[in-house]
RNA sequence: GCGCCCGUAGCUCAGUGGAUAGAGCAGCGGCCUUCUAAGCCGCUGGUCGCCCGUUCGAAUCGGGCCGGGCGCGCCA
C-alpha cells in the first residue's frame, strides 16, 4: 500500500529484522542495558567497601520533565539509611564507577534528594527512528504474550433487542484489549456468548413479547407478559418477522412457552444481524458467535450436571439442584437447576467456561458490565466446584456509562423502552467519536459521555485533534512531494541532523512506544492508548510549531524531518489502529 | 446490612511508591504574506474526601471513617 505522498511502505524490509534487532533500539532494551550498567557500577563500590551490602532494587523511571534525563534511578536513596551517608553521597559515589558504554549513554547527573539522572546519547535516539520506519505496523508489537492462547469474550448483550449506550462500552473496550493482545504476541479470538438457551428466562420473555405484538398487528387478542420488552422496537421486529415467515405463522402460534421459545429463535436472527451490523460500524467484528443453545443440544449441560453430582458438589433441595459454593469461598449456596427444572446462569456458565478451555483457550477473558459484578464470586466458586482452575479466568468489570447533554444526564429508562441505542449514537457523533470517547477513560471509572462535546466537530474535540496531527504530516509529506523532494527511502535520511531539543522529545516518545503498549497490555487498559494519541499529537504538534519541515535551503535537515514525521505518522497510525480509529490523510 | 467501583483544578478525567501532582473542556491574553490556526505559546485555577499507619519518600500501599454510584433472585 503506497503513502499519499508516494512513500514506500517498507514491510518487507521489516520482515527480514529479527527479533534481537528490534529489541536493541526501544527503550526497553535501554532501560535494560542501564540497570546492569548500575548494577555493575554498585558491585564496584561494594568492592572497596564504599557501599554496604544491602537489599536494593535497582529500577528506573520516568522523570516528569524532559530536562532530568531520560531515566532516572533511586537506589542512592534506598541505600542512604543502611549506609550511613547522605543520599547525594551515595549516588556520587556509583556514578563515579559508571562505565561509559559505546553509544548508549550520553552523560548522568545527580539530582533533587538523591536521583541519579541518565541521559541518553542523541545517536541512540536517532537509530531508533530508523526502526520505526523499518518495521512499519508492526513498531510497538512484541512477543510477551508468546503464542498464547487467549479468548477476549464481550458485548454478549441478550438477543433481546439493539444494542444501547448501557452495553456499548464492553464493545470498543474489549476489541481494543483484543487488539492489544495480539500487539504484544497473544493468539487472541473475540467472541460473543448468545444467551438464547430455552430455559433463559430474558430470551423467553421476549419472545413472547414479540409474539404478543405481533398477535396485535394481525388484530389478535394480545398482552405483554408480565416484566416483557415494552419498546417500540418490539413491534419492529414482529412486523419483520410476519414478513419474513408471513401471519400464518404468528396467528397459529400457541401463546405459551413453547411459542414464546419459537419465536425469540426466530427474532434471534434478526436482532443478531442488527447487533452485528452496529458494532461492525464501530470496527467489531467477532471470531466467535457462541450459542448457549449449543451447550443444551451437545448434551454439556447435562454431562456437567452428572460431574458435579458425581463430585459430590451439588445437592437436592426445596426441588431445586444447589452447588455448595459456600465451601469455595461464596457466601451463599446457588441453584443450579430450578425447580421449574430450567438451569441458571451459573449452570451454563460452568459448562460453558469447560467448552472454551476444552477449545485450547489458555487464558479466558470475559469483559462484564457492572450488573454481572455479584455474580463474579459465585461463578468462580463455582468454577472451583466443578475443579476448574479458576485462573484461567479473568474477569473485567466495566462501569456504567451516562449521557450528558446541556449537562444534564440524559435519562433512560429500559423496562419502558426508553432507550438511546448505540446505532443512534454512532449515527449522531460517528464512529470514530464513539470509539475514542467510550475509550478514553478508566474501565473501572464511570464514563459521561458528553454528546456536546462530541458533536463537536472542532478543536474542542481531542478525536479531531489526534486525527488532525496524522492529516497535518500527510498534508507536509504530499506538499514536499509535490515540490520534487524525495519521500522515499527515508530510512537512509542522516538522522543525525535531529538535533532540536523538539525533535529529541519526539524520537524519545517513539522510541518508549513499544514499552507503553506492553503496559496498556499487561495493565488491560486500553484507555491509556487514548491517552498517549493525544500525547504524541501533542508532541509533534509542539515540534511542527518549532521546526520548519520543508526547507529548500536546507535539503539534507528537510529530508531527515521527513523522515521523523514519517515514522511520527507512523507511530500515530499504529495507536489509531489498536484504538480502532480512523488515521485520515486529510482533514 | 454486605460486596464491588469511584472521590485529584469550575466540569470530565489521567496519574506504573518518588522530584514543582498533570491533560482535555470551560476562563483570560498573545501568534497565520512561510509545510493544514481542527494548531502553537503564555496566564488563571489544587488542604489529591478526612484521620491513622507502613516507608528515606504516599494521590498511589494497609486500617478506620465520610460522601457518591452500582449490585446483592430458583432473572441474565
Amino acid at each position: 500500500m503506497a503513502g499519499p505522498a508516494g512513500l514506500r511502505e517498507p514491510a518487507s524490509v521489516a520482515r527480514l529484522l529479527t527479533t534481537n534487532q528490534l529489541r536493541r533500539r526501544t527503550l526497553f532494551m535501554a532501560e535494560t542495558q542501564l540497570i546492569e550498567l548500575l548494577a555493575e557500577a554498585l558491585q564496584a563500590c561494594r568492592a572497596c567497601g564504599d557501599l554496604p551490602e544491602c537489599e536494593v532494587e535497582i529500577r528506573l523511571e520516568q522523570p516528569p520533565r524532559p530536562d532530568m534525563g531520560d531515566f532516572s534511578c533511586n537506589i542512592a536513596m534506598q541505600m542512604a539509611k543502611p549506609a550511613g551517608k547522605a543520599p547525594r553521597e551515595v549516588a556520587q559515589a556509583i556514578i563515579e564507577r559508571l562505565q561509559e558504554q559505546g553509544g548508549l549513554l550520553q552523560r548522568c547527573e545527580i539530582a533533587g534528594p538523591g536521583f541519579i539522572n541518565l541521559f541518553l546519547s542523541p545517536t541512540w535516539l536517532q537509530d531508533s527512528v530508523r526502526d520505526v520506519l523499518l518495521l512499519g505496523d508492526s513498531y510497538g508489537h512484541s512477543n510477551a504474550g508468546a503464542g498464547t492462547k487467549v479468548q477476549v469474550e464481550f458485548v454478549s448483550a441478550n438477543p433481546v433487542g439493539p444494542l444501547h449506550i448501557g452495553n456499548a462500552r464492553g464493545g470498543p473496550f474489549g476489541d481494543s484489549l483484543a487488539r492489544l493482545l495480539m500487539a504484544v504476541g497473544y493468539d487472541v479470538e473475540r467472541e460473543y456468548l448468545l444467551n438464547d438457551g430455552a430455559d433463559n428466562t430474558q430470551f423467553r420473555l421476549f419472545g413472547a413479547s414479540v409474539l404478543a405484538r405481533a398477535r396485535e398487528i394481525l388484530g389478535l387478542e394480545w398482552e405483554i407478559p408480565e416484566n416483557g420488552y415494552r419498546g417500540e422496537y418490539i413491534i419492529d421486529y414482529a412486523r419483520e418477522l410476519i414478513e419474513r415467515h408471513g401471519e400464518d405463522t404468528f396467528a397459529q402460534m400457541p401463546v405459551d412457552d413453547a411459542g414464546a421459545y419459537r419465536v425469540a429463535m426466530l427474532a434471534e436472527e434478526v436482532v443478531v444481524a442488527e447487533i452485528r451490523e452496529t458494532l461492525g460500524l464501530l470496527g467489531i467484528e467477532f471470531e466467535n458467535w457462541f450459542s448457549e443453545r449449543a451447550l443444551f443440544e451437545e448434551g454439556a449441560i447435562e454431562r456437567k450436571i452428572e460431574q458435579l453430582r458425581e463430585r459430590g458438589v451439588a445437592y437436592q433441595h426445596d426441588g431445586a439442584l444447589w452447588l455448595r459454593t459456600t465451601d469455595f469461598g461464596d457466601e451463599e449456596d446457588r441453584v443450579l437447576v430450578r425447580s421449574t427444572g430450567a438451569k441458571t446462569y451459573i449452570m451454563t456458565d460452568l459448562a460453558y467456561v469447560e467448552n472454551k478451555l476444552a477449545r485450547g483457550f489458555d487464558h479466558c477473558i470475559y469483559v462484564w458490565g457492572p450488573d454481572h459484578a455479584a455474580q463474579v464470586p459465585s461463578v468462580k466458586a463455582g468454577m472451583a466446584a466443578a475443579g476448574v482452575d479458576p485462573g484461567a479466568t479473568e474477569f473485567i468489570i466495566h462501569q456504567i456509562v451516562r449521557l450528558t447533554e446541556g449537562g444534564e444526564v440524559v435519562k433512560m429508562s429500559k423496562r419502558a423502552g426508553k432507550i438511546v441505542t448505540l446505532r443512534q449514537l454512532i449515527e449522531d457523533v460517528g464512529a470514530d467519536v464513539t470509539r475514542f470517547f467510550l475509550l478514553s477513560r478508566s474501565v473501572d471509572a464511570h464514563l459521561d459521555f458528553d454528546l456536546d462535546l462530541a458533536r463537536r466537530e472542532s478543536d474542542e474535540n481531542p478525536v479531531y485533534y489526534v486525527q488532525y496531527a496524522h492529516a497535518r504530516i500527510c498534508s507536509i509529506l504530499r506538499e514536499a512531494h509535490e515540490r520534487g523532494m524525495a519521500t522515499d527511502d527515508l530510512q537512509e535520511a542522516d538522522f543525525s541532523l535531529l538535533e532540536h531539543p523538539d525533535e529529541l522529545r519526539l524520537m524519545r516518545w517513539m522510541a518508549d512506544y513499544p514499552s507503553e503498549v506492553l503496559a496498556a497490555a499487561q495493565q488491560r487498559a486500553p484507555h491509556r492508548l487514548a491517552h498517549l494519541s493525544r500525547d504524541l499529537a501533542a508532541t509533534f504538534h509542539q515540534f511542527y510549531g518549532n521546526c520548519r519541515v520543508i526547507d529548500e535551503e536546507a535539503p539534507e535537515l528537510s529530508r531527515a524531518r521527513l523522515a521523523l514525521i514519517s515514522a511520527a505518522r507512523q507511530v500515530l497510525r499504529n495507536i489509531l489502529s489498536l484504538l480502532g480509529v480512523s488515521a485520515p490523510e486529510t482533514m
